[in-house]
DNA sequence: GATGTACTATTCATATATGAAGAAACGGTC
DNA sequence: GACCGTTTCTTCATATATGAATAGTACATC
């Protein structure tokens, strides 16, 4: 058990020093990526929803995702409670680089997982969730 | 990737709400196991060493975890500089009511994975680190 | 014994997370 | 149209984490 906290939290840890290097921390890369993914603003609840996380952690993390210029908060136009994020073009850049040392990592993950059955690993982490 | 700390970050709630229903969170836990297992006060530079964290998060904690009543800051009879922690009592109790819970969270984490090649899944998790 | 370097813990600013309490707006019902 | 329960986001208090800056102490060297 504390073997795979502890393997888990080597690969978090080597995810943050990556996107760190593009200015970014997993919570805004995971945010970022799914404004993109939306294509379109997205409220701040649906947000939450999708990171499973409460509402006054997204308020926020979209604070300082705006503070940063990666994001602007725009208003709902069909219900005046709503607050909707939308990626900049600087967000959508910033995302980007984030996706690309991303998938360099899982690259990197991918290697170190030669000579290890796979599928009994994927079996395994399925049988704890 | 991400499949592993889904796993992971799902044993670590459960293991965060098994351990709130003593009065502890993980990083109390942890701190006081360390504690009761020195058998004596122990530096903070010390219990930040094995935590692996930085001091200034110790000092917190400590500070937290004095609140509670569950250990005191002695001095360091050898260096006025330093400061040790103690468990009390209280603490001692309270410790040992949190590895009584994680004992049976590991158990049924044990029966979580019949059926699953656990020396794969060790073995992947060692190329991990 | 004065001095400089290194080490102790703490404080501060910040990032991330939670949950409770609040303000504004929506909707259905009377 | 007024009221009420619900929903939206925000604000506050708190817990956890980091790292930079600070204050006090230790120790080696001159």
């Amino acid at each position: 058990m504390y073997s795979l906290m502890h393997a888990a939290g080597a690969v978090e840890r080597r995810l943050e020093e990556a996107l760190g290097q593009v200015g970014l921390s997993m919570p805004k890369f995971a945010a970022l990526t799914h404004l993109v993914c939306a294509g379109e603003p997205v409220s701040l609840g649906e947000c939450a929803a999708k990171m499973t996380c409460v509402r006054s952690n997204i308020t926020q993390l979209i604070d300082r995702l705006e503070a940063d210029g990666l994001v602007r908060r725009v208003d709902d136009p069909g219900d005046r409670r709503g607050v909707k994020a939308q990626v900049t073009p600087l967000g959508i850049e910033r995302q980007a680089a984030g996706a690309k040392v991303v998938e360099q990592l899982q690259k990197d993950f991918a290697k170190s997982l030669a000579g290890v059955d796979r599928g009994a690993l994927a079996r395994a982490l399925d049988a704890i969730v």
